[in-house]
DNA sequence: TCATTTTGTTTTGAAGATCAAAGTATTTCA
DNA sequence: TGAAATACTTTGATCTTCAAAACAAAATGA
């Protein structure tokens, strides 16, 4: 049976709620005062620190898709929480680098930890064979959604 | 190649933020003054108006996973905007039916349509034999995420 | 070189979404 | 009838967001 279309959206919706709500009190044990977006944000910066790659304020608002002004004032209260800081760029002073503090990287990990414990469990449920569409099910989607296919 | 764990929510979150802003630019034509949360509100209004199931604002709000308070102020602004009409319920007169006016009807029709084209568009470039996989999958996730297998 | 433009970020002002808790109106039940 | 429960709204606060203005530094070009 196909998909009741008019419902995807509130199905994925419904699906990520349920994933952050659960990761929040999840956490909530150590890292009590980060909501999902805040542990979001967290993610793209250590990410980014961890690959190399581009870490100025405008590449990781550019990343999560928002505005640069309103990832300024996120990043200002996880620096007051202590879960990043900025750094100047040497290179170019109009810039900053947003950096994981030691207890941002702990948060990340547990965060990471979360979603491969989910994730595998929820393939476990799957049958066998079916991982591999859902897989291929996801690059599709990818590939769909970057092009503008969506008229 | 199964899915990047840590990066499965975000990418989740990314396909919902492509949709709902086609969709608003899709609908900007028509329905300029709504948001993708006040397009979802108003489907869940008239899905309850359709199928005859309980439309008090308590069970609009319980559908919505928000709060009674939340709901009252998003309906307020809904019916200001003439999507919305909030009627006296007889039977119970502490409660209130949430009811589409004939313009959230056309809004929603539009919404149904948009996500049809999407989904079927979609569907269209995943080779024939994933779709029914993608089906089993999405069924099997909705099972995953009602039981709490969420640890 | 130095004035102008561009770039990277922050600030500001405003709006929407959300919650918890307090408040109001109505019903239920003992 | 009076107390408790229920359905909703209001209130006060926070978070997330954006656009536009402001600021600082770099790049350009005459």
């Amino acid at each position: 049976m196909v998909p009741k279309t008019q419902s995807l959206s509130r199905f994925l919706l419904y699906i990520l709620e349920r994933l952050s709500s659960a990761e929040e009190s999840r956490l909530a044990a150590e890292f009590t005062d980060l909501s999902a977006r805040e542990l979001q944000i967290i993610e793209v910066v250590c990410a980014a620190q961890a690959s190399g790659v581009d870490n100025r304020s405008s590449a990781i608002a550019a990343a999560l898709g928002i505005t640069a002004g309103t990832l300024t004032s996120s990043v200002s209260q996880l620096v007051e929480k202590e879960y990043l800081t900025r750094q100047l760029d040497e290179d170019d002073r109009r810039a900053r680098r947003i950096c994981p503090t030691e207890k941002g990287w702990q948060a990340n990990t547990l965060h990471t930890l979360f979603y491969q414990e989910i994730t595998g469990n929820f393939l476990n449920t799957l049958p066998p064979g079916d991982v591999d569409a859902f897989s291929r099910v996801l690059e599709y989607a990818e590939i769909f959604f970057r092009k503008k296919s969506i008229p």
